[in-house]
RNA sequence: GCCGCUCUAGCUCAACUGGUCAGAGCAGGGGCCUCUUAAGCCCAAGGUUCUGGGUUCGAGUCCCAGGGGCGGCACCA
């Protein structure tokens, strides 16, 4: 288990002491030695990539003058005498190292021999081809770049404890490659939102973190208090009210990438802080939107290094209505059960395996969308047109009474993007968050807070606009098949 | 919050129904080896079996409580 919870007088004489002891005795002997183990750069490193491919063509048996530099962690080490194999690896990939004694000298030799797995070092060396024909550098010198204090994971099972790969991400990395590609992918899927809508003229913004008032979605916040103020305030739950205020403004089309939180449970699906990226653009509907969201996870996922893609996100995607969708997989058209009653007597009539008690109509949609729906929708799919009620933020629908203009996107079976025809009348949103404040009124802690001076704004006026919140943690899991946020997230929540 | 599963050496994993069951590989230590690549060979070492109770002649194994992790439910995106 992790050392945190170990007593801190723990008896000593533990095998892990022993390990990082002689760890230790060695660094002392590399001091003495007149080596610093902890040096300050180590200038005009290559990439070990960059020199695979300057000798991609190398024959085997082949030797060059050819001299790099590189830089890495020792992961592996064959030694066989008077000469040695090291494997070295940098973020871009491994290289194997050849050290001679007879080259080296003994004593330098048996240093670079001498040294753990872990430890950081910096080579220079003359690539060739061993007879087996693998690119290796012939060590003419190196350099001790950090002592590693610390027995690495196993070189070849790698790190497999899912507890130590969450809290020690480090180790994790260390350990996994495809955890380290991982992460360079998002990174890429990152840059590449940014890149499209930077693309289509979206503005970049930054809003409060830290609000006096939260919205924008329906959940609970986290709470915290600001002292010379002596004030609480809230962590955002979304981006959404503050950007439309920019609308307001005149910005157009502006964008914000950024984490929001969000005080409920966990599960494979939900970290109480996530990455969301919402974007609003002036004079646009919900449909304009479902095009830039197929448009820019296509571009986006262009950026991926890993070939070939987890999914298919190629445009255009499917398109269905929600109560198309509701009807496909359970024959009942919610449209036609427009009360609690009805539907719950048309749920109960089709055998579904459904809770129905103390659920309200809306809440029932929901639940039929969520639990019969939304596991079954693996190609890319927008739901479309949801029930008012649902929606404080979304514009009525322009030909169905009692629905607003508004659609979901699903990929692999978990909804990734939700967007709207935005609301922009100041009356009519003023009614919905009286509507809200009934129901927070009637014990429903996830209601939206009434926001005086987001209405204000809106009285002002604000452009048509469509807006999309696409959360990012989620894309990363869809477009790369992990199956639970916590993988596609570096440090994830734990108790 | 509730339910189920799970926790053994630094890492990856063994130990049939309670009975030489505290074991292996890797890593680490000592030795041999100048083209190996999960290098190889020889030697020695390494344990609070998550923690605390209990049952039993005997507990890694069964029971109870606690902790962590994972999954499900509830809630949400």
């Amino acid at each position: 288990m992790t050392e945190r919870r170990e007593a801190p007088d723990a008896p000593a004489a533990r095998p892990l002491d022993d390990l990082i002891a002689t760890r230790r005795e060695k660094l002392e002997r590399l001091r003495a030695e007149g080596v610093e183990p902890f040096p300050h750069a180590f200038a005009g490193v290559e990439p070990i990539a960059a020199v695979r491919a300057a000798h991609a063509d190398l024959a085997a048996g082949e030797e060059t003058e050819a001299r790099h530099r590189v830089a890495g962690r020792l992961i592996a080490r064959r030694d066989a005498g008077g000469a040695a194999f090291l494997d070295l690896a940098d973020r871009s990939g491994r290289i194997q190292l050849h050290a001679r004694a007879d080259l080296l000298g003994d004593e330098r030799f048996a240093r670079l021999v001498g040294l753990d797995l872990g430890d950081l070092v910096g080579v220079d060396g003359a690539a060739f081809c061993t007879r087996r024909g693998e690119l290796s550098l012939r060590v003419e010198d190196f350099a001790v770049l950090a002592k590693s204090l610390r027995p690495p994971p196993d070189k070849h099972h790698g790190l497999a404890d899912v507890e130590t790969r969450y809290r020690q991400r480090e180790l994790d990395l260390i350990a996994n490659e495809d955890v380290r590609a991982l992460f360079v992918d998002r990174a890429r899927l990152v840059s590449g939102v940014r890149a499209y809508l930077d693309g289509e003229g979206f503005v970049e913004v930054e809003t409060p973190v830290l609000q006096p008032l939260y919205g924008g979605a329906l959940s609970r916040p986290f709470r915290t208090h600001h002292h010379a103020l002596d004030r609480d305030l809230f962590l955002r739950i979304a981006t959404e009210l503050y950007l439309k205020r920019l609308l307001v403004g005149g910005l157009e089309r502006v964008y914000e990438l950024g984490k929001d939180f969000r005080n409920e449970g966990l599960s494979p699906k939900h970290n109480p802080e996530f990455t969301m990226v919402e974007w609003y653009e002036a004079y646009s509907d919900y449909s304009d939107q479902a095009a830039r969201l197929e448009e820019l996870v296509a571009a986006a996922a262009e950026r991926l290094l890993e070939r070939p893609p987890r999914v298919t996100v190629t445009p255009p995607w499917r398109r269905v209505t929600l109560r198309e969708a509701i009807a496909e997989r359970t024959g009942i058209d919610v449209l036609e059960h427009r009360d609690r009653g009805a539907l719950v007597a048309a749920i109960e009539g089709a055998g579904l395996d459904l809770a129905v008690s103390e659920r309200t109509w809306p809440q029932l949609v929901d639940d039929l969308l969520t639990k019969m729906v939304e596991p079954t929708l693996q190609e890319p799919t927008f739901v479309l047109d949801y029930p008012v009620e649902l929606s404080p933020f979304a514009k009525a629908h322009r030909s169905q009474r009692g629905l607003v203009e508004r659609w979901e996107a699903f990929v692999g079976g978990v909804e990734i993007a939700n967007a709207f025809t935005e609301l922009n009348d100041p009356d009519e949103q003023r009614r919905r968050f009286e509507a809200q404040r009934a129901e927070a009124g009637a014990g429903d802690e996830e209601a939206q807070p009434y926001d005086e001076a987001f209405v204000r704004a809106l009285e002002h006026g604000m452009p048509p606009t469509g807006g999309v919140g696409l959360g990012i943690d989620r894309l990363v899991m869809v477009l790369t098949g992990r199956r639970s946020i916590r993988e596609v997230l570096l440090f994830p929540a734990m108790r």
